[in-house]
DNA sequence: CCCGTCACG
DNA sequence: ACGTACGTGACGGGA
């Protein structure tokens, strides 16, 4: 096989990528898109080629001969932007990495470079292929010097290959004619005054006839066109210099030899950690070889006997630390690994004497821990699940949740897996399940790969057992220790109980009420086809907009990227003239009753009846909690037909619902944080705060509020939650965006202290870039710094909501562990059922009722200590429906 | 898998 | 001039 040389232009395939690509960040926020493009090429080349001998060239910042030769050349080249340079030393490190060399030399171009590499290997009788997005190449194309031009089209990439014929092909001239070209067409030395630019097809006709410039020179008195011949004759010493600083240097002091050169491994384990922080999923796979070898020092052991794993747990309940991985599918344990100290870590497979029941309940008696041991693992909510509930003052001082620890150091990212820990706070790079296993199920993999099932659990368990300390210093360094211990572990337990509890519900009644829906979803139909003419698919945003603003021609401005928005607001503003456009909107509330609320929930109900959903506790920016498969966190209640579904809702057979909810937690947290004195007076004064701001806002008697002036209140009320702006104010009042700036004016001349409280908030986040809540919780804003007007107001946005609503977040949190402590004080069998971001839904037994009344009422209005009262409304139901 | 829409706080 | 209120999750449609 004929030996082949490849050689790329380092800059230019970068640059190319990076203006090719759309932005790309990893998780650290790391711009990549011109690595990732760059990888792509260089992939592709080899894939085709399969070349023994491979080099990049790099440009360098210092001077070349072309500035000697002319000083302005420097500003020949336009500055890189910052996103682009940050990735050049990213990719050199990845290429050391892949053991590619890097070829870069003072005082030379990657050009020049590059074709004195190309000429030496020509020399030894070997194929080049020159890849650049640079044609001045060109003129080193040979028969056997290929230069290939990637190029973007429709999202593929594809090579415009040059031979010597290629060139003459394409454009009428040699190699050798590229810088005559070149010369004449000024491309070369943009910046220099008074060069000649002539058009590419004059200037090929020019060098088809004359072959170079010095030859043209001497008969331009033939030239007809006026304009060349002017700038020809005035600065032929201009388009000399153009091709001077156009040719290349194929005498570069660097030679080309096989060994320097040769192909060695690309797909080392260093160059795998740099592509795994990069975040190229679908480039990492050709990494994969390249495993993560283990610490010399760690030992990773498979156990099977019985006595031997007794001995595991025995060491793990004396050890001063411990980890542990329960690897399960569902419902079902297949093992778990338990790391006793950081050189070994023992993986137990179920088989044999060590069955489920007794793997589970050992690690349940590892976490209670008689000892005084701490516990790290990581989604604990999740395997308590499988091995049964934990004390929850216990969890806050013994154990550690590695996702809870990373979610708050950072809330904003989309999942927390330990692979991501790993990177992130070890840099350590494992790789995650689908890399090992692929589609393949845990017992799958366990008869296949039992020594890579084995590696897997224990890397979980030893990144735990690793990750805690490195994630407790941060968290400490970052003052939400007492946050991670005093709310969120115990809180994970107080979830798991509600989880494990669920909501009763009356499967009939949500099977009837569908049923009615159907009925009621058929008429409309039915009406609204005729209506219009034809069927069509009404919960088409598309079909319902051909059928409003095509055929039937209603006015409707095009909102959304794809087409016409039919929004509620929008079908609002038409329905009063348009009964058609009532029924749409009627038929969109019950098809949406039906399919999220009466069909949706019945899949969810299990056999004993009982809904079971999901907290998340790692999901929010702000700490809120959010509710999943399903969300019992969205059912309806502000419009009577939703608020129907709650009848479903039932407490157990001899019990009644308790509903608790703060009222206006928000805004009360606004007025205590602001310290605003007229703000805290309102509320110490009476209970319709709302009224009272329209009052002092609008300068009216309280006795003279009108509903009207009070929903403006209220409105102005949560914008300034929301992060006020006179545009969202005037939206959701329909008023003008001046009337509403001037509502804004008013507010803020009647509570001085809230609006130098909201700048603040702006200032102090601008600076340290994150927002805080009162107990510590942060929330980075790294919009803030955005040169983009949009993005940069979202930012200052969200800088005066996540204090607040964060805020409120914590104190439900405290008041949950609370509630739930007191009651398992007073041994209640009581049990919470439901959060509902300022509420929470007991199932009480009716001689516990008047203790849950109270421990209702006290833990949640002194779960956080405010200049203004934290009151709680509180309602008995015999259906949720009933109790709020 | 993303988008538009809509349910909640 | 820019064009949005803050935070979620689920559904159906359509590429």
């Amino acid at each position: 096989m004929q030996d082949k040389l490849v050689l790329i232009d380092g800059n230019s395939i970068a640059n190319r990528a990076f203006y090719g690509l759309p932005d790309l960040t990893n998780a650290l926020g790391e711009h990549t898109n011109a690595i990732y493009g760059f990888l792509n090429i260089l992939f592709k080349i080899l894939t085709e080629e399969e070349p023994a001998y491979l080099a990049v060239a790099f440009d360098l910042h210092a001077p070349t001969f072309r500035h000697k030769m002319y000083d302005a050349y420097k500003g020949t080249r336009k500055p890189m932007p910052t996103e682009l340079k940050e990735q050049m030393p990213v990719l050199r490190e990845l290429l050391a990495a892949m053991q590619i060399k890097v070829v870069t030399l003072e005082g030379y171009e990657a050009d020049d470079l590059l074709g004195t590499l190309a000429k030496c290997a020509e020399e030894q009788g070997i194929a080049v292929s020159l890849v650049s997005g640079d044609r001045d190449l060109l003129q080193i194309a040979t028969d056997r010097i290929r230069i290939r031009i990637p190029k973007t089209k429709g999202g593929k990439t594809e090579v415009e290959d040059y031979y010597t014929q290629d060139v003459i092909d394409r454009y009428g001239i040699t190699p050798a004619q590229v810088i005559e070209l070149k010369a004449l067409m000024g491309d070369s030395s943009d910046n220099i005054p008074g060069v000649p630019k002539i058009g590419e097809k004059t200037a090929t006709a020019l060098v088809q006839e004359y072959g170079t410039i010095e030859n043209l020179k001497e008969h331009i008195g033939e030239i007809s066109k006026a304009s060349v011949k002017a700038t020809l004759t005035e600065h032929f010493d201009l388009a000399e210099l153009s091709k001077k600083l156009a040719t290349i240097d194929t005498n570069a002091p660097i030679e080309f030899t096989k060994s320097d050169f040769a192909i060695a491994d690309l797909y080392t384990q260093e160059a795998y950690k740099i592509v795994k922080r990069l975040g190229f999923k679908n480039i990492l796979p050709r990494f994969e070889n390249a495993e993560q070898e283990n610490d010399a020092a760690t030992v990773y052991r498979i156990v099977e006997d019985l006595s031997e794993a007794e001995q595991v747990f025995d060491n793990c309940m004396k050890a001063e630390k411990t980890s542990f991985m329960i690897l399960a599918d569902g419902k079902v344990t297949y093992g778990a690994s338990l790391c006793v100290s950081a050189e070994e870590v023992c993986f137990l497979p179920v088989q044999g004497f060590i069955t489920e029941s007794y793997l589970l309940d050992h690690i349940r008696a590892v976490c209670a821990g008689a000892g005084n041991h701490t516990v790290s693992t990581f989604a604990l909510k999740r395997q308590m699940h499988l091995f049964g509930e934990l004390d929850m003052e216990h969890a806050g001082t013994h154990l550690f949740d590695c996702a809870i620890a990373a979610y708050l150091l950072n809330p904003l990212k989309n999942d927390y897996d330990l692979e991501d820990i790993a990177g992130e706070h070890l840099s350590m790079m494992i790789r995650g399940y689908k890399e090992r296993f692929g589609k393949l199920t845990i017992p799958e993999a366990l008869t296949g790969q039992a020594e890579e099932v084995r590696d897997y659990a224990c890397d979980l368990a030893r990144v735990c057992f690793l990750g805690a300390p490195v994630l407790e210093k941060k968290l400490k360094a970052q003052e939400m220790w007492d946050l991670f211990t005093q709310i969120e572990m115990p809180l994970c337990v107080c979830l798991f109980r509600m989880e494990r509890e669920g909501i009763l519900v009356k499967k009939e009644e949500l099977q009837a009420y569908s049923e009615t829906l159907l009925a009621e979803m058929q008429q409309l139909e039915e009406t609204i086809y005729a209506e219009a003419g034809e069927a069509f698919n009404i919960n088409s945003p598309k079909q319902l907009g051909e059928i409003l603003f095509e055929k039937m021609g209603l006015p409707g401005g095009k909102k959304t990227k794809t087409g016409y928005s039919t929004a509620a607001d929008v079908l609002e503003k038409l329905s009063e003239e348009h009964p058609f456009v009532q029924h749409i909107l009627r038929y969109r509330t019950i098809a949406k009753l039906r399919s999220t609320y009466a069909e949706g929930l019945m899949e969810y109900v299990d056999a004993d009846d009982r809904i079971r959903s999901t907290f998340h506790q790692t999901i929010t920016a702000t700490g809120r909690l959010s509710s999943a498969d399903p969300n019992l966190q969205n059912i309806p209640i502000r419009m009577e037909e939703g608020r129907l579904i709650r009848k479903a809702f039932v407490p157990k057979d001899g019990c009644v619902f308790v509903d608790a909810d703060y009222s206006q937690i928000e805004l009360r947290i606004m007025a205590h944080m602001s310290g605003d004195e007229k703000l805290i007076a309102a509320y110490r004064r009476a209970d319709d705060i709302h009224a009272i701001t329209a009052s002092e806002v609008f300068h009216v008697p309280l006795s003279e509020v009108t509903p009207q002036l009070r929903r403006n209140a209220k409105a102005v009320n949560f914008g300034i939650i929301y992060g006020i702006s006179s545009f969202g104010l005037s939206q959701d009042l329909s008023i003008s965006k001046a009337e509403a700036a001037d509502y804004i004016e008013r507010y803020f001349e009647t509570y001085p202290q809230v609006k130098a409280f909201v700048d603040e908030l702006v200032k102090g986040a601008k600076k340290d870039g994150y927002a805080k809540t009162m107990f510590g919780r942060r929330r980075p804003i790294p919009e803030l710094h955005s040169n983009v007007f949009m993005q940069r107001s979202f930012g200052e946005r969200v800088a005066m909501n996540a204090p607040i609503q964060g805020t409120a977040a914590d104190i439900m949190k405290i008041a949950m562990i609370r509630v739930m402590k007191r009651m398992d004080q007073e041994n209640l069998r009581s049990k919470m059922l439901l959060q509902v971001h300022d509420e929470l839904l007991i199932e009480a037994y009716p001689d516990e009722l008047e203790a849950v009344h109270q421990i209702l009422l006290e833990e949640m209005t002194h779960a956080a200590d405010l200049a203004v009262k934290l009151e709680v409304d509180m309602h008995d139901g015999d259906t949720w429906y009933s109790a709020k």
